[in-house]
DNA sequence: TGATAAAATGTTAACGTTAACAAAAAATGA
DNA sequence: TCATTTTTTGTTAACGTTAACATTTTATCA
């Protein structure tokens, strides 16, 4: 391989000059500084990273941390997490991705290995990964899950008004028994969009009925599950708000499988508007969670952080959407 | 940080001897190596990748590259490539993920960076930059798609087997005319599941109809396009073959919007098996594709590569698996 | 023109680790 | 017991880069 040595005694100058010259320093005369990086391209030179990072203690990596790659993760959250921060990380990082749930301990992960750290968080058991991670002092920022340290950077979609949106939404369409079919419970997301669930009942002063809220775990045969479970109750509601589209997708197999259909018989809508709510027969309606965007916007600040420009932002609400497809009935003219 | 100096002080050792105690060599007294264990553990010393990379001139990461992360690469397929891999890698190592297209040119893929390369191949395109890997002497396996290089390690599902199975069971179901929509033309892939999908019309002696084989590029909007198409024509087939799950959605769909039934009117079989396919209106019959099994064998034999060990393997097929679901009407009692 | 300031380049050390070789300590054997 | 071998430990250099400081070259101005 080549270095700035070799690179050094074909320019006739010092590789401290060439190291200048690479880097740009100000303090080079033009016409030397070109002469190198000709030579430099010439010979096709790439710069060794790892002597880099030595000295200058800096790692030009990235770190992206989900809470587990393997158990509980959509594959459209994945798809959709790397996505956003791939674009974002330009090329001279690199982009270190991993389960939390893949460490059983956590002493490899150290400022000389991680310049920055993203953490995709889905459940409040990554606290202490946060934690050793702010304790070792790596830049970081937590996406996805609301924390309550506030100074940490913090960029999430707001769930819980997304989901009582969608909730009113069935209401406004004149649904008055609303179902619900909840998330992994441990999952902070899962507890928000129960919130807002809760929220848009609460607003219209609809009683809370227990056996309307059944469990979940993001899963589509959990979601098939507490349809199967909402379907067998004396009165069953004539809505029910899944608090994602893969359990909503679950759901509606589970109406078809008792005879019924969806939406006449019994209205749904998810939460995500992953890649394939729309071609579900009918299609989906579901509250739309930005993933990528936060990915990206995370991703951006993280190296915003690392390169120390100074970053303002501290929580970031990143707006969902109601998503209107054809799996809700309107029961009064209203929606 | 703490270093294998601040422990060589403590133990009062030399910072070799520690050294040699962290790295278990066999040269050193039992006594010794434990009093020096003792201490990095209780420092919670973690050793300096940047510099024992770059003295024994490893970088202790692994690339996984795919034709692309953001065009044309499907959210299950990408999560399940790294799903598999990142089971297989070791926590010492680091992962590496990037999309080739997201280079302009390949002069920071080398081996400083790199101790081995694992490609997840979706296209022809993807050559040059296995050509360049191979040109910098990286250690290289490649994924998914078929190439010609003998001394390369290829693992792959057998595409046009499990296209031609899918086709030979339309035919035992007594389907006579039965479409293709294509994948993306450049994609390997795509071509393997057209060739398994003549394969089955020759060995049974049907005609091939041009006018069946119809364009797509993977992703749900073109199967929808496609299966337009394929209605429009003056005798549609009565079973169509998609060249993934995606387009085969798509294709369900443009089914409805022209009131029609699946399997009814048209039988549907799609390819991969990716996760929501048991959960499509009617189940979706599909050739399952071991994404995850080739990407944690590939991972495997990379890591054994890398260190060494020797790797007979050149070529290995994965099977693939029809997985027989409702969208296929059977016309004979075969089937 | 020559002293002085400014700009450009060079020298040397450092980052934390392993490796080659050197030295010391322990074990062996006559 | 002491020479010899074997085992264990230490010393020094090296990996490729940047940074602090030193030196040389160039520019400025009286």
């Amino acid at each position: 391989m080549v270095t700035i040595k070799d690179i050094a005694k074909l320019a006739n100058v010092s590789h401290t000059t060439v190291s200048r010259a690479l880097n740009n320093s100000p303090l080079i005369k033009g016409p030397t500084k070109k002469k190198i990086l000709e030579i430099a391209s010439q010979l096709n030179y790439s710069p060794n990273y790892n002597a880099k990072s030595l000295v200058m203690q800096k790692s030009h990596t990235i770190g992206l941390f989900l809470t587990s790659i393997s158990n509980g993760t959509s594959a459209s959250f994945l798809a959709d997490t790397i996505k956003g921060v791939n674009a974002a990380i330009s090329q001279e990082y690199n982009l270190f991705i991993r389960g939390i749930d893949d460490y059983e301990d956590y002493s490899s992960i150290n400022p000389q290995r991680f310049d920055g750290i993203i953490v995709m968080s889905q459940s409040i058991q990554d606290h202490s990964f946060i934690y050793h991670v702010l304790q070792k002092k790596i830049p970081i920022i937590v996406l996805n899950r609301e924390i309550e340290e506030d100074y940490i950077m913090n960029i999430l979609s707001d769930d819980k008004e997304g989901s009582r949106q969608a909730v009113q939404y069935l209401i406004d369409c004149g649904h008055k028994d609303i179902g619900i079919i909840e998330g992994t419970p441990s999952f902070k997301s899962a507890q928000m969009r129960k919130e807002g669930y809760l929220t848009a009942l609460i607003d219209n002063h609809f009683p809370i009925q227990q056996e309307y809220s059944v469990n979940g775990n993001y899963d589509m045969e959990s979601g098939y599950k507490g349809m199967e479970k909402l379907l067998l109750l004396g009165k069953p509601p004539t809505a029910v708000f899944c608090s994602n589209d893969d359990m909503a997708i679950g759901a509606m197999n589970a109406v078809y499988a008792h005879g019924l259909s969806v939406p006449d018989d019994i209205s749904i809508v998810g939460f995500d508007d992953s890649g394939f709510a729309q071609y579900t027969t009918p299609g989906l309606t579901t509250v739309k969670r930005p993933v990528e965007q936060i990915s990206y916007l995370g991703a951006k600040n993280i190296l915003s952080l690392v390169t120390g420009k100074e970053v303002t932002l501290e929580k970031v609400y990143v707006n969902t959407e109601l998503i209107i497809r054809k799996s809700v009935k309107s029961i009064e003219k209203r929606c």
